[in-house]
DNA sequence: TAGTGGTCTAGACCACTGC
DNA sequence: CAGTGGTCTAGACCACTAA
């Protein structure tokens, strides 16, 4: 606190009072009065200190909710997040070979020295969803299995990994029975000689579900990436599509790859 | 309209009622009730239809405002936006020669059947902003030439481009002097001894500036994607950075490449 | 139970727009 | 000028959480 000792902080109104006090919270918390983690005061006490309605203060914490800065949770308080935003980096290019999609979660976090874990949540034959079916260019009713996993970095979760394997290309279940990464699965796929050879990945960004805002810990509403990459055959057929799900606002995607231009 | 005809439409209260108001309009505009560039009720107006105080209604706006559906003026109203989600592809495999950070902007959208139009806004020697002089590795108060174009497609605003390149590798300010595309660009840097054989880009989601969203016809604090592609040569040396700017929730960002896993 | 945040009203004032 | 949206209050009620 620096200089809001005192009970009363007179507004001026160059702008809206309610933005004013984001504001002074806002700098609050990047100042570190506010750590991650911690709860902000009451909505009456900060109605109080700077001589609002409730109400006006009530907007204020909803902008600052927006902005993806705290959680609030109804009858407890809000609570001040941490916003990382850390690099995810996918490589593309020749030096790639077992981990063409670029290297797999766990080993990227190893190597920022961040520790990792991954939750396997649901591993079965399913029907998929309609985008997903469209990818992979399933026939009517055609299963695929679901590998779904949820992800940690330093024991905060950060990832929710659906994998989706037509029927046809992965035999049975038992294709990913004992738990294996990604990689592992590229072999098996390519043992039954359908080993991938060419990627696309689609970058989405839209807002996160209820769902997905529980485990992420954010806000519903916030945007969250969507990738989806796919992976084909030599034969140009689609064997595997993988859905990752992550806050759009804590991370960035990077991208590198060679190139010849005099070739 | 299917239900609506009438004055009074009740608001039962499983949920709160702006977000009741907010669903209904949310679903008329998606019905096509009010297209795209048209205008919905005024604030009073809608108040009445569904016996509630401005306030609320002005909630629901905000909500709608947030989504990116409507885009409110003061003392006029609010209009529908449109919500294309057009693909925006960019491909990453050794067919590409001359063009090897994806096809030109220009291309991309005529191979869809879609009018663009670029502009140039600023060409010019710059001091570069701080996170584009670490990209470009520059000397303490080393100037960049800039060209920042504005792009359209079908005359709607969708792009805002700045790329920079350290006059140590333009020479002067005459090499982007003709106007020419980036392709062009790359050319003449090529022609200088710089050609660019490796590329990293950065996607990042922040939200927008007042600026952008002026630009781009959204509201200030929608997510835009942020790409800064960075061109090297051979010798490792960053040759030029484009930062481009585009709306997060209309656009897709698609890559993709081949890969041998066998090799 | 007391404390928290979420919603809503009735009424008010202001700033901006267009005529 | 009238109409628009943006803000704010005082007070109220509710739903949720914790002890």
């Amino acid at each position: 606190m620096s200089e809001d000792g005192g009970k009363m902080t007179s507004l001026e109104t160059p702008k809206a009072r309610y933005k004013q006090v984001a504001e002074l919270l806002r700098e609050a918390i990047k100042r570190g009065d506010y750590p991650a983690g911690s709860s902000l005061p009451s909505q009456p006490d900060l109605a109080r200190k700077y001589s609002l309605n409730q109400s006006s203060i009530s907007r204020a914490m909803a902008m600052l909710r927006s902005e993806g800065l705290i959680r609030t949770e109804h009858g407890k308080g809000s609570v001040v997040l941490e916003v990382p935003t850390v690099k995810r980096v996918r490589r593309i290019d020749r030096d790639y070979r077992t981990r063409p999609t670029g290297s797999s979660f766990a080993e990227e976090l190893s190597k920022e020295g961040r520790a990792s874990r991954t939750e396997l949540v649901a591993c079965e034959a399913v029907e998929a969803p309609a985008d997903i079916a469209e990818h992979l260019r399933l026939a009517e009713s055609e299963q695929a299995l679901l590998r779904k996993r949820h992800m940690y970095a330093e024991g905060k979760p950060v990832q929710i990994a659906a994998s989706y394997i037509p029927m046809s290309v992965a035999g049975s279940v038992d294709i990913a029975m004992p738990d294996v990464g990604p990689s592992g699965m590229y072999a098996r796929i390519a043992e039954r000689g359908f080993g991938p050879v060419r990627f696309t990945e689609d970058i989405e960004v839209r807002r996160a579900s209820e769902d997905e805002a529980s485990f992420l810990n954010i806000t519903a509403g916030q945007p969250v990436f969507a990738i989806l990459r796919t992976a084909f055959d030599k034969a140009d057929r689609p064997v595997e599509t993988c859905l990752n799900v992550l806050s759009a606002l804590q991370w960035k995607l990077t991208y590198a790859w060679k190139q010849d231009v005099s070739s």
